[in-house]
DNA sequence: TCTGGGGTCCTAGGACCC
DNA sequence: TCTGGGGTCCTAGGACCC
């Protein structure tokens, strides 16, 4: 048996969790730079303002009424690695699928699947605050569904358990669905599936499995199998170590200047290096993006070009380099409104390849680094940057309602008024 | 004025080899 | 009249997830 344990309206949660003012309150939150809404509390979602809609999209009335927050992912990040902890305590194995989801493999277990739910579910609100749902099923797309089958339910725990692929009440179920509704169905093959006369989870679930190679791909036939409750998803897919790294942002306003571009590029290849010294991984490629913005009426620009390291480097400074040549041929004088880094072929940081002229600089390098990063670690991040990187630099993101970082930061850490 | 930032996997087709 | 049967590697693009 598999679970899925999800936290309800995740960001919105967390913001609440630090502000008792929002209960109750439709709470939205904004994605970076205040672009638009990425995540809605129950009643936000009642006003009917969905989900991606712009900011200055949203009807002005209603604007009104609600409370909008600007995204702080160093406390969601925080939180979620909490109710991680709480979870990872009580159970064999424990896969992080998102921000506010982990797999649990229940297998081996010899349990009262409710009443593990429900233990489950009550540690994390008691130990962490946040409110979460779990579903329990044979395979994990089939946990996914009792998943949200268990959001649906008004009463706590929220816990929803399809003991076999063949229960009744599960047959029923999948007979409401939409194979949209289906852990790996998006937009395209529902339509697709639509035209083939699949308009159900169980109809989906019927189709010979050849017939969907056949149609459309493995992925899809796993999809269909993994509904009948067989278990196709192994542990490998998801904890196969990390293929690519990609840092970007959208700016607070449109830049043309290139001293400002470079100063951009220089920050993400900053955060580009943190990410892979922190995973012991290198990279053997890096590339860049730039692009003006697409929702425009000026004509779309956008630029890519990769070019190979010298040999794979997890060091700020190199990274930094090969990214500022790639500026200098892709640049041209364009408002663009984002820019971005790209590795990839990362390869663990204990296989580096020395070379016969290397000398001590990989050494000297590599111990730059770990004092660099102990140096963040310890006086902050403005403490040591690659260049300048002022907070108010043109490049830097938009975000007007951002909460503090209540419990990553010292300065920062909430006060409680006892009267 | 104002529209996010990450990731993964699979397939088709082209270019090459014998 | 009639032109094989195996491979590999790479890339672009499409699909999905949160």
């Amino acid at each position: 048996m598999f679970a899925l344990i999800d936290c309800n309206n995740f960001y919105a949660a967390c913001e609440r969790l630090f502000e008792p003012r929002l209960e109750g309150v439709p709470v939205g939150v904004l994605s970076n730079n205040d672009g638009c809404v990425i995540a809605r509390s129950e009643e936000f979602k009642a006003l009917d303002i969905p989900m991606g809609i712009p900011t200055h999209k949203i009807d002005p009335t209603l604007r009104r009424r609600v409370v909008l927050k600007s995204s702080n992912y160093t406390l969601y990040g925080d939180l979620s690695a909490r109710v991680q902890q709480v979870l990872a305590r009580q159970v064999p194995t424990l896969e992080p699928y998102s921000i506010d989801e982990c797999f649990l493999d229940l297998r081996g277990m010899q349990e009262d699947w409710h009443a593990l739910g429900a233990h489950l579910v009550r540690s994390v609100v008691r130990e962490v605050g946040l409110p979460v749902s779990i579903g329990i099923a044979p395979t994990r797309t089939l946990a996914k569904l009792a998943n949200r089958q268990a959001k649906a339910q008004s009463t706590r725990p929220q816990v929803c358990v399809w003991q076999s692929a063949d229960a009744p009440e599960l047959t029923a179920h999948l007979k409401r669905l939409s194979p949209r509704d289906v852990w790996g169905i998006g937009e395209r093959l529902n339509a697709r599936l639509a035209g083939l006369g699949v308009l159900t989870a169980a109809a989906l679930r019927e189709t010979p499995d050849s017939e969907l190679r056949r149609r459309f791909s493995v992925v899809l036939a796993r999809t269909a199998s993994e509904l009948n409750g067989h278990p196709c998803l192994s542990m490998s897919d998801l904890e196969s170590p990390r293929r690519s790294i990609l840092c970007s942002r959208s700016f607070g306003r449109p830049l043309r200047d290139r001293a400002a571009l470079a100063g951009a590029l220089r920050h993400h290849c900053q955060r580009a290096g943190e990410k892979l010294r922190r995973d012991a991984m290198q990279a053997s490629a890096i590339g860049i993006y730039l692009r003006t913005n697409p929702h425009h009426n000026t004509p779309y620009h956008h630029a890519c070009e990769w070019t190979a390291l010298p040999f794979p480097s997890a060091d700020t400074q190199q990274l930094n380099r090969a990214a500022q040549r790639l500026l200098t041929r892709l640049w041209q004088p364009l408002a663009y409104q984002k820019l971005g880094v790209m590795l990839t072929e990362l390869t663990p940081r204990q296989q580096r390849q020395t070379t016969l002229f290397d000398g001590a600089e990989p050494a000297r390098q590599e111990a730059l680094m770990e004092a660099w990063d102990t140096i963040r670690a310890r006086y902050g991040r403005q403490a040591l940057t690659l260049g300048p990187q002022p907070a108010d630099a043109a490049w830097q993101m938009n975000s007007a309602y951002r909460s503090a970082c209540y419990t990553t930061r010292w300065e920062e850490l909430p006060r409680a008024l006892a009267r």
